[in-house]
DNA sequence: CCAATTGTTCATAT
DNA sequence: TATATGAACAATTG
């Protein structure tokens, strides 16, 4: 699930549950999920930190405190739920931040597939986001241009490169691409000003409506909401939406729109 | 048992 | 070097 719209909803989580609190416990439910510390390290570090403003990186977030920061990656099924310390912790939080008598934060994921990171000061928050592209959010047109037509590779494999533009997943990409009429395929090189001028727009219009509903909506009117569909048919067009492989993922596009 | 799944990274091939 | 591909990671579903 989570690409930008879903962690920047996570970010928000963060801060309405957790941001001003003070750590008061951190309790590890499996160690699978921590990266290069211990359950102590991580205890140590932030226990008795207070959680400030968060931040995001295309689909990394920032749990600033201050001190060391906590660095959080979802892969495919992770989230960041706030609940009550005494709710029942579910099968997979795997950390649970109490950061309030009523309050605590629980980084939930099924699979493990990616987790948690310690960051002591900025250099290490750095490093750890050093093959990340500028966020997509906030690229403007002119960096957004020169970084895809720099690519020789097809346009879908540019977007979801995170090194080029970090925040973009699978189900975006498709999205994006669709509602600018361009195939997954189309080299990013040989795109036109125009087709760039139209991506970045569409991308845009695409990400805001995606972090306002948190998610990217399985809408009927979107590409989204049919891509699963048994006979899936655009939602423009009406014609037959066809599926193949594009850098190893399942892509979806319309042969008559794009 | 097989394939597939929104993400990233690594090895290998081109 | 840059890019493409497939595997691996883990867990679950069809």
């Amino acid at each position: 699930m989570p690409e930008l719209p879903d962690v920047e909803g996570f970010r928000k989580v963060l801060e309405s549950c957790a941001k001003g609190k003070i750590i008061q416990r951190v309790d590890v439910r499996d160690t699978g999920v921590l990266h290069g510390m211990s359950t102590g390290q991580l205890r140590d570090a932030l226990e008795g930190r207070r959680f400030t403003e968060p931040e995001r990186h295309g689909k990394w977030l920032l749990a600033r405190t201050g001190g060391p920061t906590l660095v959080l990656h979802f892969g495919m099924t992770g989230q960041l739920v706030c609940s009550h310390p005494d709710d029942a912790a579910e099968a997979h939080d795997r950390v649970l931040f109490t950061v309030a008598r009523d309050r605590q934060l629980r980084y939930r994921d099924q699979r493990k597939l990616q987790g948690l990171w310690l960051a002591d000061d900025e250099s290490e928050v750095a490093r750890l986001l050093e093959r990340q592209g500028p966020d997509a959010m906030a690229v403007n047109r002119k960096e957004f241009e020169a970084a895809l037509t720099a690519r020789r590779g097809s346009v879908k494999t540019a977007l979801t490169d995170q090194s080029v533009l970090a925040g973009l997943g699978n189900l975006l990409a498709d999205e994006i691409l669709w509602r600018a009429g361009l195939r997954p395929t189309r080299k990013a090189g040989d795109l036109t000003e125009d087709d760039c001028g139209r991506l970045y727009t569409h991308m845009r219009r695409t990400l805001r409506s995606a972090v306002a509903a948190g998610c990217v909506p399985p809408r009927d009117s979107w590409l989204t909401g049919h891509r699963d569909d048994p006979a899936p048919a655009c939602p423009r067009c009406g014609n037959s939406l066809r599926r193949s492989r594009l850098a190893g993922r399942g892509t979806v596009w319309c042969p008559q729109c794009q």
